[in-house]
DNA sequence: GGTGTATATATCGCATGACGATATATCCGA
DNA sequence: TCGGATATATCGTCATGCGATATATACACC
């Protein structure tokens, strides 16, 4: 098993949630934050969302595209996609671990 | 689904990974250092660790145990087993998500 | 026409946490 | 006795999370 989050920075949440949402297909800001709401259960403000984005772009993860009208869409590089999906099979397996090790404790 | 970390803090990696290993039982600072490493591939520091299981006591997910020898053991705590596995279901939830999403999309 | 809400992006600033570096001490094998 | 593993603790830096805030358009409702 590899890092789960390593390969995204220091911290990787809100990183992960939006890759996770690219993952769908192509998004602007505005429906990444609605979407991640959705997707995680804790919302996402502009200051995660933007600044999370540039860091992404930045580290080549996504890219921006064409906006149209006020939108400024992203999406997945290979290498976004790539990463996100070791991320996730790391992740499971991660929860796999934990859940095992937490065994038969049914209530904690 | 409801918030993954969010009752970890607001950056919750190395929080998560102390609660899996505890999940396991009873274990001292240095072994949850080597465990965590092993169970997450990345090794977690003096630094990161001792922090994060400050915290982690002060919020009453995890206690201390009698010291034995020089080795100052933690168990998880009632509260600390509820919500290592809500988060781990959680996580799991969001898992399923993305690599749903992910598709077929075989390679990446 | 005016008011309010949803959509949409962007930036600032603070608190906090991650984490490497460092210090200290014990134990054990060569 | 030298070095490495075991074991805990603390400091300082700095990236990041995230709320607050600003701005602008579009649209519904009265």
């Amino acid at each position: 098993m590899n890092q789960p989050f390593g390969e995204l920075g220091r911290f990787a949440e809100p990183s992960l949630y939006i890759l996770v949402s690219l993952s769908g297909g192509p998004k602007h800001g505005y429906a990444i934050m609605t979407d991640v709401e959705e997707i995680s259960g804790s919302p996402m403000g502009p200051g995660t969302l933007y600044g999370a984005l540039a860091r992404l772009e930045r580290r080549g993860l996504i890219e921006a595209l064409e906006p149209v009208d006020r939108r400024r869409p992203y999406r997945l590089t290979g290498l976004g996609a790539t990463t996100v999906r070791a991320q996730l099979d790391s992740l499971g397996g991660f929860v796999r671990t934990g859940l095992s090790r937490l065994g038969g404790k049914i209530g904690g």
